[in-house]
DNA sequence: CCCCGTCATGTTTACGCAAACACGCAATCA
DNA sequence: TGATTGCGTGTTTGCGTAAACATGACGGGG
């Protein structure tokens, strides 16, 4: 930076003004220190920068893995909002699902100089409300509303509450359903939903079947509602697990959808491809992600938090998967 | 840090060497310093740190974002791999597949105080070596060797040349191929091996479709090859697109495997749960990841480029999409 | 017995930058 | 005309840390 200046005949102050795009430059001097940065190949340091400013124009970004697919959509749209807005991210996947990792991996993130954490609690931790140390901006997806931040997250209940109701509207006495991880909050509130839609209709409730979200737990349900007498209709928490589940039934000899319906959750893109193609719920993870970056830096900028907690709405998308129930 | 050591009753310097875990402290005096952290909550400030020692413990990742399953597994492998080896990962996706998109990354990444650069290259730049500013250390992954940087890659063309052979040795006369983009080296490489094998085994070598790694362009691939007499067995590049060219098949009447053999490339998850499941090849995303990270790491301590290819090798895994051709 | 090396600790300095303040010049107003 | 304001620029300072150097106590070998 001192070369800089001297090379363009200014003090070093008037380079950090050029650099910051301050207003009070004049143009033919910024112009001469421009062209001098650009002949010296000048960067500035953002560690001395961050020093001075205490802003380091990066998110941390705390998620349990890229294994499954909505976590990976999340995290994919979050990096292109954050990075329009000027924002890098700074991303630290979490091992075991306790509270206890999340604040090791906050510690961690915090001293990596982040403005801000976006955390996709993707598992219920182990304690009841997640204490984070203050100070900090948060943001959470998919997480708990009994935190105290603000929550961005897809309306999981109205999700759940579309594929139900649309399997009931076929004309099954009742729905089964092939939920995801106990530990798991967008899990729990799909199985939630779908517990409250059989009873408004009156409809038995079967017993859940617990999945991980994998194709394999999917399959393994499958197994099991293959050989139980009446299923003719499952919804699965995830598109994954739908995919096992089918496999399951279609190896056990049933037809989809003319013996049993199927119905999944997120329509990732395979979906769409699947033989037969699979009913299931539109999770907008970019919509999503818009607003937890926004969220993010109107923290950062303002410094106050807003409790707000914003649901994005899903969408039904029906394919061949899902039909009548057979003529029994 | 002063606050800690006024507390502790010990210069910040002794404070220093107890955060960097110096030998030449008295016990006594150690522990006295670490509780005075604990109960005044310090953290150390990274850029304060970084400014000082230059290093920043981060590495920058360059991809092209997380929507292919290859991408996401292997960026989900390096974050993990790079944080038990005590380094934060500073993920940047790339939206255009430009060269100048690439500079503007690696710029915003270098500011951004990273020690190293990985640049999980999915895409064949328009020019034909990619020249990055000198440095930063680098690592590629799925890149070009011609760029002069390390590289860590699958061995693609083992991979491809496996399930070819295989296809030929169930007894079919030659095999079609679904490739990736043309300007995915990775695509470019099954390609070419595809290609060496039929022509080694001296089978008609057919025209290629090409798709762009989706379900939907292996489907239209797929309808294609479904209208085509004589198509016994497709080769597809990856797992998403074999899904796709599965159902155009079925959709068309065709029953795989007994009139027609799919194989795919990758083995994400889901391929054992397809109906039929899926023969492909596994590529191992975590020995990959673990080699560009301990490449970067030596790189970053050393100083010293090491100019090393590393290609690991895949795997066949045959299930039940490919058997014998139909008796004609 | 003295000298020198070793070890624990303290003091000073520099990292690269932007904030705060200072300065001088020109334009504006009473 | 003198006071006042605004603007472009320079000077000084401090951010939190680790490296480099300094100090003083202690112990062992010639």
């Amino acid at each position: 930076m001192a070369d800089v200046a001297s090379m363009a005949g200014v003090s070093s102050q008037t380079v950090s003004r050029v650099v910051n795009n301050r207003s009070n430059v004049e143009e033919e001097t910024r112009q001469r220190v421009l062209s001098a940065m650009r002949v010296l190949g000048y960067r500035p340091n953002t560690a001395a920068r961050a020093l001075v400013t205490g802003q380091f124009r990066t998110l941390g970004l705390i998620s349990f893995g890229l294994g499954s697919f909505g976590n990976a959509r999340t995290v994919d749209a979050i990096t292109r909002v954050a990075q329009r807005a000027g924002y890098t991210v700074n991303m630290i996947a979490i091992e075991s699902q306790t509270e206890q990792a999340v604040h090791e991996a906050f510690d961690q993130l915090t001293m990596q100089a982040v403005d801000g954490i976006v955390l996709i609690e993707a598992q219920i931790l182990d304690t009841p409300a997640l204490r984070l140390p203050p100070g900090v901006p948060v943001v959470m997806a998919d997480g708990d509303a009994s935190h105290r931040h603000p929550m961005v997250d897809t309306d999981q209940a109205f999700g759940a509450r579309l594929v139900t109701r649309h399997l009931l509207d076929l004309g099954h006495e009742t729905v089964w359903h092939v939920a995801g991880p106990e530990d798991s909050y967008a899990a729990r509130r799909r199985a939630e939903a779908w517990h409250a839609t059989l009873k408004e209709a009156k409809a038995v409730v079967p017993q859940v079947l617990f999945g991980d979200w994998s194709a394999a737990s999917g399959y393994e349900a499958g197994r099991v509602l293959a050989e139980r007498p009446g299923v003719t209709a499952v919804f699965a928490a995830n598109d994954q697990m739908a995919l096992g589940v089918m496999r399951a039934m279609i190896k056990a000899g049933w037809r989809i959808p003319e013996d049993v319906s199927i119905a999944g959750f997120d329509d990732i893109d395979e979906s769409a491809y699947l033989s037969p193609p699979l009913t299931t719920v539109r999770q907008d993870f970019d919509v999503v992600a818009e607003r937890i970056v926004s969220l993010m830096i109107g923290q950062i900028e303002t410094g106050t938090a807003p409790s707000a907690t914003a649901f994005i709405t899903p969408e039904l998308i029906v394919r061949e998967s899902t039909g009548a129930p057979p003529l029994s």
